[in-house]
DNA sequence: TTGTATGCGTTATCAC
DNA sequence: GTGATAACGCATACAA
């Protein structure tokens, strides 16, 4: 491979003119740049970001930790950072690690992404390590949070209007005259979860109705687990008249436990989800869900993380909390009984 | 940030010892490389792995180049790739790029890749590039192609028996008695599809029927044109009593106009599609699908990749072709017409 | 068992 | 408008 050096010799030039064509960094006789140009293509020259990267130390890495990219909404999360980075910095990149919400991964993983001296650091936190995290940000780490934030750690965030989104879909099933609500909690050490469940009790209170504990069921956060977990709700005596899942493992395991159970979906039983995907109007009732700006809180958490990395902005962290959708499809019985009105 | 000039320092010992305590690569004496382990501890000490990769002259990233992280499939074989990384080789990580089937993308996406000197590259070709491909393997560049092969470049590759996969679920229709059975062809310029459709024509073929053309249809891989493609599956007439899906978004398309027309699948009509995924269970009807071992593909790639950059095997390509799984559920009608038999 | 010194390929400072 | 050269932080060949 062809270094700076080969080409400089090849165009009669010192190295420093090489490096000044390949940057724009300085003036250039217009005859020299076109020999260098000339060289570079010859050779097949291209800079070694390895060593370029070392000199000015930048790395052009961006670390980002998620809990499984095989979740939908971190897969889109991820294409918008991907996107707006192209964008502010095509020079950079994501590297990329799942922890699978454990907090002891997540610990050795950004160990890792440290000694490759990522630029900066956006994290879904697990939970556990805000000690740790702490220490980072006070030493001016760049770092932004996504989807949750950690109350203890001072850092950027983007995230969703848990409370809110929860709130309204549980309104306009309140609204389709449904009472007796049940609520699927996915156990997650994530504060985005109690804010769905928060924002789920505040509702019913709104409209009269006393928060009932035994109709929140808890879920582990796995395909498996949410179907056993959905078997529960559907046992529940009286059945409950309407189900608001607070995740995408909860809402696809309870769906397929009323199937299993010949229920009918909405006729015997409402369900609804925090979290839309792709496949939700390929499934049959069509499922009504709040849906997340993922790809947007993608673009938003790089666009944080690139202001503190060129120190555009220092200091005060910002929390930047954006809207859900309520996508009203046909599992919360809306079409079938009355049209779809919008809460 | 402390480097191994502040530990050797503060231990009292040279740049040598410091660097090979941290890398086991000779004997110290116990005494010393206590010193040295307590002045790391002392100055959190993390070494630089950018001036490392430089001086070893190895960065210890792995390109995969995929189409689109958000297709369940894609996410699968990346986990797969980034669990065997973690067995193998724990120093490296993934710089991953999506193309979404541009070969322009993609030849962009493998410049950058290529400056930041990334060891080698797991790649799933959107077709186009034969001939850049072509001149990297030629140079002895460690590539591996997964998902799909191009016959024009002779490089590793990790690909799935596409033909009789998708003959076996044809198969499966033929004997539940289905006779006119259509085909959704996805349009990628990928041999992966074309290999689907020419099984799905054997297995026809070898019933005694003879594949009619009118019945494939046509499909850009994206949902919405999906769901147009699916409606015009619905119109041909007389309607056909199957349908060979031969991509995840074929599937989706179809289910969703299925659905949207009022009709009922299997009795109306039974869907099969290639490329199962999590959700297809919580599919009503669930999905029958042919299931492709996405995970352990990822595995299997990077370890032919290791062997590749490791020189532990040079020369001869060689094609890992993994067999699929036929899960039959409902969307057949197996279950309804007659249990559940195998094929 | 330990140390010295060179170079990996750049960028950037200083000099001309 | 151009060039010489000193870092960047480490691994390692060679010495001791």
């Amino acid at each position: 491979m062809a270094t700076i050096r080969d080409v400089a010799a090849r165009a009669n030039v010192s190295v420093a003119t090489v490096s000044h064509v390949m940057n724009g960094s300085r003036r250039v006789n217009d005859e020299t740049r076109q020999r260098v140009l000339d060289a570079i293509h010859h050779l097949k020259y291209r800079r070694h970001g390895i060593a370029r990267s070392l000199r000015r130390s930048k790395s052009g890495a961006i670390g980002v930790i998620i809990s499984d990219i095989t979740n939908p909404f971190f897969a889109d999360l991820v294409r918008g950072i991907e996107t707006a980075i192209q964008e502010i910095d095509p020079e950079s990149h994501i590297i990329l690690s799942n922890t699978d919400e454990d907090a002891a991964k997540e610990l050795q993983v950004i160990d890792v992404l440290m000694e490759k001296r990522v630029d900066g650091l956006i994290l879904a936190p697990a939970g556990g390590n805000e000690g740790f995290l702490s220490d980072l940000v006070s030493r001016a780490f760049p770092m932004v949070f996504v989807d949750r934030a950690l109350p203890q750690v001072d850092a950027d965030s983007v995230v969703v209007d848990n409370t809110v989104g929860a709130r309204r879909i549980v309104e306009h099933l309140i609204a389709l005259g449904h009472r007796r609500i049940a609520a699927m909690r996915a156990t997650l050490h994530a504060t985005s979860i109690d804010a769905r469940i928060s924002g789920y009790q505040t509702a019913l209170r709104e409209a009269g109705i006393k928060p009932d504990p035994r109709l929140v069921i808890e879920s582990a956060s796995e395909i498996g687990a949410a179907y056993a977990a959905g078997q529960r709700v559907l046992a529940l005596d009286p059945i409950p008249e309407a189900v608001f899942c607070s995740n995408n493992f909860t809402t696809l395991g309870l769906i397929r436990a009323i199937h299993a159970a010949g229920l009918r979906c909405p006729d015997d039983i409402a369900v609804v989800g925090f979290d839309d995907f792709p496949w939700a109007d390929s499934f049959h009732p069509q499922l009504t869900a709040v849906s997340q700006p993922a790809f947007a809180m993608g673009e938003d958490a790089i666009r944080l993380l690139f202001d503190r990395i060129n120190e555009r902005r220092t200091g005060k962290s910002v929390q930047l909390t954006l809207s859900t959708d309520l996508v009203v499809r046909e599992s919360c019985g809306a079409l079938i009984k009355r049209g779809a009105p919008t809460p």
